[in-house]
DNA sequence: TGTGTAGGGTACAAAAAAGTGCATACTTGT
DNA sequence: ACAAGTATGCACTTTTTTGTACCCTACACA
């Protein structure tokens, strides 16, 4: 017998629960696919505007990740200006329902926090 | 006319995909939450036995993150030696359907993983 | 000939997150 | 008298993640 029995699944270096945290984690990830999700097609410069605290550096450096990790692909168009849309993958569009519920339950969170200090300051 | 349209609902400094990220991102969060979803009620050392990477600095901070906001409640037992239990709160069980969607979806996508490395190697 | 534009790249610096090592309290068992 | 067990606390170091500043390309237009 097992000395003990607290295994959860997680016996390897990562379980599942790990491994999908650290695929979409990261300051911008979550944003980056809620956003794909509402607009289906954003190019670089667009998702720049909307995630408005994100430097090029990081928004290139976080498409990549996304883009090795299959959850976002990535269109070149060989113009001049250059053209670069971004899309979800079909992985990465699974992945929709868990995000927008994280975000209800955020609004959820967000107003009571809003209400409760309203009432502080009443 | 607005110059651009590229608002996002997330025109304040964070929206609530990002407010919800900060709240269950981190390295052992979402494993934390996960496992008190499913044995309802550990102890300190149960924790520390099954998140087998963690170390006690971090195991005691990241709870008291999660406690503070109050995704998980503690209750301590005076007693020698010492006995504290941790469980989820009705907020931090509203998360649990979600991160079991994550955590199927990790699932699969470590499946495929796995499979399309053992064509590889064959 | 010079300027603007879209989508980057790179080196370095700063900040945030995580890890290490050591210490504590109290009590029961040897 | 002394070690063991439980749940931490604290100072310090290392690692990881972000940010800053500046550079490039290729064509179109004036």
């Amino acid at each position: 017998m097992a000395k003990n029995n607290y295994t959860d699944g997680c016996t390897d270096v990562v379980c599942s629960v790990d491994y999908a945290f650290k695929r979409i984690g990261g300051k911008y990830k979550g944003r980056i696919l809620w956003n794909l999700s509402n607009k289906n097609i954003l190019r670089y410069g667009e998702l720049r505007k909307t995630l408005v605290d994100v430097t090029p550096k990081m928004l290139t450096q976080t498409l990549r990740e996304l883009e090795e990790d299959e959850l976002v692909s990535r269109k070149v168009y060989h113009e001049v200006p250059p053209k670069v849309e971004y899309s979800l993958t079909d992985i990465g569009m699974e992945l929709i329902p868990f995000i927008n519920h994280l975000k209800e339950w955020g609004d959820k969170q967000r107003l009571k926090e809003k209400v409760l200090s309203s009432l502080k300051t009443s």
